[in-house]
DNA sequence: TCTGGGGTCCTAGGACCC
DNA sequence: TCTGGGGTCCTAGGACCC
């Protein structure tokens, strides 16, 4: 979907068209949840601290987001698409692969698609399509907004060859630094960097998987009915705190949300973790694995807050946060789909 | 002006087992 | 005195994505 919760807000306030609106909460150390096209032209985007939002274009628009809304919109749009076809991996609240394999005129189907949702929503998606999940993740994004691409693997190659490799999805600001440091830029200088090399200053598996993106290969099955790993709440202070015993009741507050949620949901999970954000935005972690997964609030608070005691908290702490990981399988089988599927598609 | 929250996946080292 | 290889699980950190 194009700018997804700003369009959501902007169609609940129609006086708010052709006017730069952004979706971000309403505190102190917030970042920007998302910003419409308007917003983007003044260098506001999503992670743009809402500081330097205002500082950029102080006659924006701000709203605060409302995830619950979104949620509920995003289950419209996948009940519509799952109408047209049974394989759909959501990947996120606003994004989806669908499986066109089994159609016959998936292009024309992907079209029409692409139109009912506009129709039924009044929201634009921008639609990929490819013979694998990676071209079609990259087209969808070439085309934004309100786009519509199909490429064959070979249009892909010579379309995306002089893009940046930041346009890769798997490759963020981090491994784009180290790139550049070894002269690579572009997609297809990646291509041709020398394996050898590669592997000396990446490592055989991350020079290998950084390769295989490059030439644009991905034989990554469709997932559908993915169930989550883990379920975590964290919290950024408006103002640092001090000490453990400060922290103490925030942990337990943050393992009652989260076992809420896992209780509501009927998952249980082995791993507990606590993270913890210095003023210096130094992270660390600390996890313990139980014997049996839990859900119960006095098991995961006791274990967090002693988790909680064993670091070392010489600087002022901006954040902290609970995770139940390990979560044991809600619905058994992981089903893997056809990986002979030749064609794939992402809006 | 400092820099969110909810996730996934990968790597690497150590413990432990056969 | 010198001491393997493989596999799994756990922990910690980090990169990345939406």
């Amino acid at each position: 979907m194009d700018a997804f919760y700003v369009s959501v807000e902007m169609q609940r306030r129609p006086h708010l068209a052709r006017k730069p609106v952004v979706v971000c909460a309403n505190t102190s150390r917030a970042v920007v949840t998302a910003a419409n096209y308007e917003a983007r032209k003044f260098g506001i985007y999503s992670a743009t601290p809402a500081e330097r939002a205002r500082r950029l274009c102080p006659e924006a628009i701000f709203v605060e987001p409302d995830f619950d809304c979104y949620r509920q919109r995003s289950g419209q749009i996948m009940e519509l698409i799952s109408q047209y076809v049974d394989h759909i991996e959501p990947a996120g609240l606003d994004e989806a692969y669908l499986d066109l394999s089994g159609l016959e005129r998936p292009r024309a189907a992907a079209r029409k698609l692409k139109t009912d949702v506009h129709e039924n929503t009044g929201l634009s998606a921008s639609v990929g399509l490819g013979p694998n999940k990676l071209i079609a993740k990259i087209a969808s994004a070439a085309c934004k907004p309100d786009g519509f691409l199909m490429l064959t693997h070979q249009q892909a190659f010579a379309r995306f060859a002089g893009l940046s490799c930041k346009a890769l999805p798997g490759v963020g600001p981090k491994t784009a630094q180290r790139l550049s440091l070894a002269g690579i830029e572009t997609i297809d200088a990646l291509r041709e960097l020398d394996p050898v090399h590669a592997a000396a200053i990446f490592g055989p598996q991350t020079s290998a998987s950084l390769r295989r993106l490059a030439m644009l290969e991905d034989d990554r099955p469709l997932e559908k009915n993915r169930s989550g790993k883990s379920e975590s709440r964290e919290t950024t202070f408006e103002y640092d705190l001090e000490g453990v015993q400060a922290l103490k009741p925030v942990v337990r507050r943050l393992s009652g949300q989260v076992c809420a949620d896992l209780a509501s949901h009927n998952r249980h999970g082995r791993t507990i973790t606590v993270k913890v954000k210095l003023s210096d935005f130094s992270t660390y972690t600390r996890s313990r694995t139980l014997g049996e997964p839990t859900n119960q609030f006095e098991t995961v608070a006791a274990v967090a807050s002693s988790l909680l005691q064993t670091f070392d908290l010489r600087l002022p702490v901006r954040l902290v946060g609970v995770c139940v990981g390990g979560l044991e399988n809600t619905n058994g089988d992981e089903e893997h789909d056809d990986p002979a599927s030749q064609l794939r598609f992402a809006f």
